[in-house]
DNA sequence: GATCCAAATAACGTATACATTATTTTTGAG
DNA sequence: CTCAAAAATAATGTATACGTTATTTGGATC
C-alpha cells in the first residue's frame, strides 16, 4: 500500500526528482530544512542511489544545496539573492515579450495569457491570493512558452523557480497586486499592436516593481529575524 | 602511472565531470560521438558511479545527452539550434554589459577587457585564429564576471559553453574578424562613457553578426552533409 | 572545569552486485 | 527463404556493500 505502487513507469530518480521537488513549492520543506540523504531515501521508500541522482539535478537547478557530511539544504534567498535572481528572470522574459510583440500575434495566440489576466482580475475580486498568485504564474510561463524560442522559454522557466518559493512566502505581506494586472493588460496591448519597445519597457518596469516590493519584506524579514 | 594518480583530492565525480568536459571542448569527442557509460568509466579508471553523476551535471548544462541504453551522446548544434542558443547568450551578455555601464567602470577596471582585445589584435595580426578565439572567449568571460551580478555570469557562461564547440569548429571557414574587434573597443568605449543604451546595443548587434555568419556556415555544412 | 587527544561513530563517495527491460539473435514453422 | 516468437544478450536503473574521512564523544591531564 505504499505510495510507490501509484507510480507505473517513471523511474525512480524522476519520482525522487519530483517528490522532492513537491515538497520545496509546498512548503513542507522550507528554505533552510535540512535533511540527509538517507533520511529522504527512507522517507521516499527509495535507495540512497536514485535521492542522490535527484538531488544532483536540484542542486543545478538551484534549488538545494549538497553539504558534504551534512546531506542536503534548500536553499534560501535572501533579498540580494532575489535581485540577482530577479534581474535575470526580468532580462529573459522581457526578451519574450520582445520577441512576442516582433510576430506579432493574433488575439488568439495570446489567448492563454487574456485567460491567466482573465483568472487573476477574478482571484483579486474574491481576495483569493493564492488562485491570484497561480494565475500570475501561469501568465509567466505562457509568455515564456509563446515566445518562439525553445531555450530562452526553458531557462526562463528554471530561474523563475528559484525565487518561487519566496514569492509565495510574501504573498500576505504584500499590498494586494491591483497595479499588476493592469502592467499585464498592458503587455497584452503592446504585443498585440506589435509594439516591440513598449512591450519590452513594460515588462521590463512590471518585474522591477514585483523584485523592489518583494524584496523589501524579505529585507524586513531579514532585520526582524536577525 | 595511470593519470588519476595526478588527482589528489578533488572527487572522481569531478574528476570525470572535467575530463568528459576537456574531452568535448579539445574536439576528441565531436558532437554525435556517442559512448556507453561502461566504457567510459573504463576509459577513465573510475565507476560507473561517478560517471553518471558527471554526466547527469552535463545532461543539464546541455552539453550531452543521455540516451536509454544507448549511453550518452554529444549534442549536436543544428544552426536552428545555434540562433536560439545566441539568442540567449546575446540577451544576457547585453545586460551584463549595460550594468557595467551603468557603474560606470573606471578603465582599470575594465582592464582584463582591453587585454582581451589587445590580445585579438596581436593574434589578428599574426594570423592566429587559435590565439583569436580564446581571447575573444576571454573578453565575453570577462564581460559577465564583471557585471556584478553572479547569477546572470553564470548562467552566461553556462550559455556560452553549448555554443563554444559550434563556433570553433567554424573559425576557419569565418572571414578574419577585424569588425569584430571594433565592435569590442567600441563596446568598451561605450562603457567608461556610462552609455547604457549604447553599451547594450553595440553588444546586441555584435552578437548578431557573429550569429548571422556562423549559422550561415552551419547551414552550409548541413546542406552539404544531408 | 576546561582542553586536548584518541577512539568511535556517522555520513558520504565509490564500487559492485543485482534486477529490469529494450534489443538482438536464434530457431522453427510455414 | 521469410517471418514470428522466444530465448539470449546487453545496458541500464537501482540497491547494497565497503572504505574513507569529518565529526562527535569520551576520557585523561592540567
Amino acid at each position: 500500500m505504499s505510495n510507490r505502487a501509484e507510480r507505473p513507469r517513471r523511474s525512480l530518480v524522476e519520482y525522487a526528482y519530483e517528490k522532492i521537488r513537491a515538497r520545496i513549492f509546498n512548503g513542507e520543506w522550507k528554505p533552510g530544512y535540512q535533511a540527509l540523504e538517507e533520511a529522504i531515501a527512507r522517507d521516499l521508500e527509495v535507495s540512497r542511489t536514485p535521492v542522490r541522482e535527484a538531488l544532483i539535478r536540484l542542486e543545478r537547478e538551484g534549488l538545494v544545496e549538497i553539504l558534504p557530511r551534512k546531506g542536503m539544504r534548500i536553499i534560501a534567498v535572501s533579498a540580494a539573492d532575489m535581485r540577482e535572481v530577479y534581474e535575470v528572470v526580468s532580462v529573459l522574459e522581457s526578451e519574450a515579450a520582445a520577441r512576442i510583440a516582433r510576430m506579432p500575434p493574433t488575439k488568439e495566440y495570446l489567448r492563454p495569457l487574456q485567460d491567466a489576466v482573465d483568472a487573476m482580475e477574478a482571484a483579486l475580486n474574491k481576495n483569493d491570493l493564492m488562485a491570484w498568485a497561480k494565475a500570475d504564474e501561469a501568465f509567466h510561463v505562457n509568455l515564456l512558452a509563446l515566445c518562439g524560442n525553445s531555450r530562452l522559454a526553458e531557462m526562463g522557466m528554471t530561474v523563475q523557480d528559484r525565487v518561487k518559493g519566496a514569492r509565495l512566502a510574501t504573498i500576505y505581506d504584500r499590498p494586494p497586486p491591483h497595479r499588476s494586472n493592469d502592467d499585464h493588460q498592458a503587455l497584452i496591448r503592446a504585443m498585440l499592436n506589435g509594439d516591440v519597445e513598449a512591450a519590452r519597457r513594460i515588462h521590463t518596469q512590471h518585474k522591477l516593481n514585483a523584485m523592489q516590493l518583494i524584496t523589501a519584506i524579505l529585507e524586513e524579514k531579514e532585520q526582524a529575524s536577525g
